[in-house]
DNA sequence: CGCATTTGACCTGCGC
DNA sequence: GCGCAGGTCAAATGCG
């Protein structure tokens, strides 16, 4: 399978603040600051230019908060995959002991068998074929996306083209927001689920689990031509704009598959890729329109 | 009336 | 074996 990984550490979090290009943050704000104050020479308008440039601090503060946010962030999503591969690392050597899933897991799957068992033999067939593997390492992909929102906003509701059905919510322990469930209702036999939290450390950010592919198209993006899977970007490392803010994809499948355990795309660790995955970065805020329009507020003391 | 959401009950896996 | 926690089911409820 061509599971591929999102190898973000704690440096990338720092190129966003655009270190890699050059120009730290704050140097920027500094002469931006200092711009301000030459161009607006009059006595009078000196109030105001101490707004602007508290408002500027409040905004280098925001970022700070932010960067350090994303850094832990990416320091925890390593941990768990350096956990991960460990697991997956003992469950080789030990001859791939069968994994204990659940029953209503595997249910699952023998309904979709029984569903498709008139009109499509294929998934068995790739069932035994991988026997020896669990189940969980091959059919189900799982990728994490971080949708900031309004803390304020209660609704665990992830716009992300695909219609969902909830069928659950649940108060986990380990963090204090109720847990939404949701199914892919676009399409009838669509094994994905979706998992919808609120972040434990900042209330104002979504976390979306999303297990398994959609075996339909985007309803929204079908008609741009994307195939599968672009909607949430599973199987792939991305970051898009969105109504509410960007979107920072992770994909957390596992390294295990029918042929190995190792990483299979070794590229996204290059610092081309990671260069590559800034430039992403800065284009999507840059085009973003509610950004400029933020930030074009913010300089304009309307915040 | 049909569909989506809510929510308590139930099921299952896991640790002790 | 028991209890806990996560996940799912399904009846009740709400809404257009």
């Amino acid at each position: 399978m061509d599971s591929t990984y999102l190898e973000l550490d704690t440096s990338l979090s720092f190129d966003l603040n655009l270190n890699s290009y050059g120009v730290t943050p704050k140097k920027e704000y500094k002469e931006f600051q200092t711009e301000i104050i030459n161009s607006k020479k009059k006595p009078s308008v000196n109030e105001e230019e101490i707004l602007l440039v508290e408002k500027l601090n409040q905004v280098i503060e925001e970022n700070k908060k932010l960067s350090e946010l994303v850094g832990v962030m990416c320091e925890k999503y390593n941990n768990l995959k350096s956990q991960m591969e460990l697991l997956s690392n003992k469950n080789n050597d030990q001859g791939l002991v069968a994994s204990k899933k659940r029953k209503a897991e595997s249910m699952d799957n023998s309904n979709n068998n029984v569903n498709q068992v008139n009109t499509d033999s294929s998934s068995t067939e790739e069932e035994d074929s991988c026997n020896k593997i669990p189940k969980e390492a091959i059919k189900t992909k799982i990728s994490r996306v971080f949708v900031p929102t309004e803390a304020s906003d209660t609704t665990l509701v992830v716009k992300d083209g695909y219609q969902w059905r909830k069928y659950g919510q649940k108060v986990t322990r380990d963090n204090p927001c109720p847990r939404a469930y949701f199914r892919c209702s676009f399409a009838p036999r669509c094994p994905v689920k979706k998992k919808v939290q609120r972040s434990a450390e900042d209330r104002s950010v979504l976390v979306a689990t999303y297990e398994g592919e959609h075996n339909h198209p985007n309803p929204t993006q079908a008609k741009t031509g994307l195939g599968p899977n672009h909607g949430v970007a599973l199987g792939s490392a991305s970051i898009k704009s969105s109504v509410s803010g960007p979107l920072v994809t992770l994909d957390l499948t596992q390294p295990g598959s029918c042929n190995d355990g190792k990483n299979s795309s070794p590229d996204i660790k290059s610092p081309a890729f990671q260069q590559f995955m800034i430039e992403q970065m800065a284009s999507s805020l840059t085009k973003d329109p509610t950004f400029t329009a933020a930030l074009a507020a913010a300089i304009a003391g309307k915040w």
